[in-house]
DNA sequence: GCCGTTTTCGGCCCGACTGTTTTCAGTCG
């Protein structure tokens, strides 16, 4: 079964090869609007009844979703692959190169890849009606260094870049008020570029001095209000937009560049409506020939005058956000302050590089009330796991240790591997001595998707599991998910109420924000852990909390966020 | 192609910047 990415990159593809092809501009965007409602969609559209019930899939788009869910070639993309040529795609991702300038670099030219574009003369491209020299240098240049590797920042390198940015506006002297926006703001788990948006009454000079920034390596564009730059970033390039309002307007100009666009749009159609127009400046009264716009100070204002609750940047994705905020339905989001510990850390009696010691007085700085201590088990070599002496060897001194420290409650817990036909990789009577068992796969990935579903719902059978770890075991920008049916996990989890984990590890953030909104909706409780395997780990806890706030989760829904005897009780009643 | 508190037909978010232009198309977010 192709996943909601999956489909929603073939939508895409169609939107690229119409565009190119010069569809008619409405058309197409209804695919987009198509591909966007199903990267948005809370759950697996291939187990959805109709398409259609998604907003934005209409007839037609729906019928090319279930062709793709049915693994079959919809009608539409096999007339656009005959008649394009597919290397265009790529072409279109060239800076300043949309699907326009694509399409006549192949119609007048024959350029069907970025390859032949790099080999074109930029005279050939310059001698074409309405391109010039400097236009023709730059795609000839953009397609010569093109990398076809998209690579996006993991949330925490664009974070700590991100603020680095920052600082460097907010210490601008001609700088009133600045933040952050964009994807990063919004808090998804890869970022493709930044956006800064500030607030000044002397926007040119700022805008200027940034331009000018020693962490500049090129502009791309500079005008009086906007400038876009690219930053060196740990891993290349990176894209950064910072954008200047005067400070009565600062509030608009940040809901605007935090969108997401889908956001943006469905808020702004819905404004139209009401004959208001919205735009980075403000407010405008749709009826008045000019438009004279407003401007709102705080995002607050934006939402009010539309008879809606403030949405959260977190929930800006169109995904039915509006409807909730207009009936006031809005979840009261999970926080960092709600968490009350951490239950998967490891130590280094397996590959953890903190002791006991340092990890639990790393978690009472962090005022946690509990900490289960979850090193691996014997058959992950390479991790160092324990055997079942060294295990009950380990419980010993974490019961000493729990001892010593009053403030925090320090519990014993194992990450047990599940191995290849579903057994667990300790015997069970060894597993009811601990308090707390995580469950995970690390090894034999590759076993097809009946066998690993089957595998895993065996391990949320087991009585002693209460969560399942990096359910889907991806590392973002290196290895895909395996194979394994989500939903039934999900089913099955609700079913023998064993939760879910929600790895907080930048790389991991696994389960992702669609299956974890599946869960809650399911009524399944989700861990927020670390998996931290140093003291300094455990303060990525913030990653996975905003995932589970972009999944829509209440404290309720977590498992550590109980109080410590509330904890306490879940773990003495048992499954 | 999608959608509906004027509408089942006729609309469809909004603006900055660039390059090539004498008024705008294309790209980007």
């Amino acid at each position: 079964m192709p996943s909601n990415e999956e489909i929603s990159r073939a939508l895409e593809t169609i939107v690229t090869l119409m565009e190119i092809r010069g569809d008619e501009h409405y058309r197409v965007l209804a695919y987009q609007r198509a591909a966007e409602s199903v990267a948005a969609a809370g759950s697996p559209v291939s187990s959805l009844d109709d398409p259609k019930e998604l907003p934005h899939v209409g007839d037609t788009t729906a019928e090319v979703i279930r062709n793709l869910v049915a693994d079959e070639m919809p009608e539409v993309l096999d007339e656009l692959m005959a008649e394009v040529p597919k290397g265009l795609v790529e072409v279109t991702r060239l800076p300043g190169v949309g699907p326009r300038t694509a399409g006549r670099l192949w119609k007048e030219l024959d350029a069907t890849s970025v390859e032949e574009v790099a080999n074109l003369e930029a005279s050939q491209i310059s001698s074409l009606k309405g391109f010039g020299k400097k236009s023709a240098e730059k795609i000839v240049a953009s397609a010569e260094k093109y990398n076809s590797e998209e690579r996006r920042m993991l949330l925490h390198t664009a974070t700590a870049l991100g603020d680095r940015l920052l600082d460097f506006v907010r210490n601008h002297p001609a700088t009133e008020k600045a933040d952050l926006a964009g994807s990063l703001r919004r808090g998804k788990e890869t970022i493709g570029d930044l956006d800064i948006v500030a607030a000044s009454s002397d926007a040119k000079s700022l805008a200027a001095d940034f331009a000018e920034a020693e962490f500049v390596t090129e502009v791309v564009a500079h005008g009086e209000t906007k400038v876009s730059v690219v930053v060196v970033g740990s891993d290349g390039g990176v894209d950064v937009d910072l954008r200047i309002v005067a400070p009565d307007a600062y509030g608009s100009l940040l809901h605007h560049f935090t969108g997401s666009q889908a956001h943006n749009i469905v808020l702004r159609e819905r404004a139209v409506k009401m004959d208001i127009n919205i735009s980075e400046y403000g407010l405008a009264k749709a009826d008045e020939p000019e438009r004279n716009y407003i401007p709102a100070e705080t995002e607050n204002e934006i939402y009010e005058k539309l008879g809606l609750a403030y949405i959260p940047p977190e929930l800006r994705e169109d995904s039915g956000e509006l409807e909730a905020a207009e009936k006031g339905e809005l979840p009261d989001l999970v926080e960092v302050r709600d968490i009350r510990g951490d239950l998967h850390v490891h130590t280094n009696y397996s590959d953890g590089k903190g002791t006991i010691e340092s990890m639990a007085e790393a978690a009472i700085e962090l005022g946690y009330e509990y900490l289960v201590f979850c090193d691996h088990s014997q058959s992950l070599r390479v991790a160092n796991g324990l055997s079942p002496k060294k295990l009950v060897e380990k419980n010993e001194a974490v019961r000493k240790a729990d001892e010593k420290y009053g403030g925090i409650r320090l519990l014993c817990g194992s990450e047990v591997d599940i191995l290849k036909d579903g057994a667990l990789d300790y015997e069970d009577s060894l597993l009811a001595d601990l308090d707390f068992v995580v469950a995970s796969i690390h090894t034999s990935f590759q076993i097809g998707e009946k066998a690993m579903t089957d595998r895993m719902l065996r391990a949320i059978n087991h009585p002693h599991v209460r969560t399942i770890a990096h359910p889907t075991g991806r590392v973002l920008n290196r290895r895909e998910p395996y194979e394994v049916d989500v939903s039934r996990l999900i089913k099955e989890a609700a079913a023998t109420n064993t939760a879910l984990e929600l790895n907080s590890y930048p790389d991991r953030l696994d389960l992702s924000v669609p299956y974890v909104r599946e869960a809650i909706k399911a009524g399944v409780k989700i861990t927020i852990d670390t998996d931290a395997h140093d003291e300094s780990a455990l303060s990525f806890m913030k990653f996975g909390v905003t995932q589970a706030q972009r999944a829509w989760a209440g404290k309720g829904s977590v498992i550590n966020c109980l109080p410590r005897e509330e904890f306490e009780e879940y773990l003495k009643s048992g499954k």
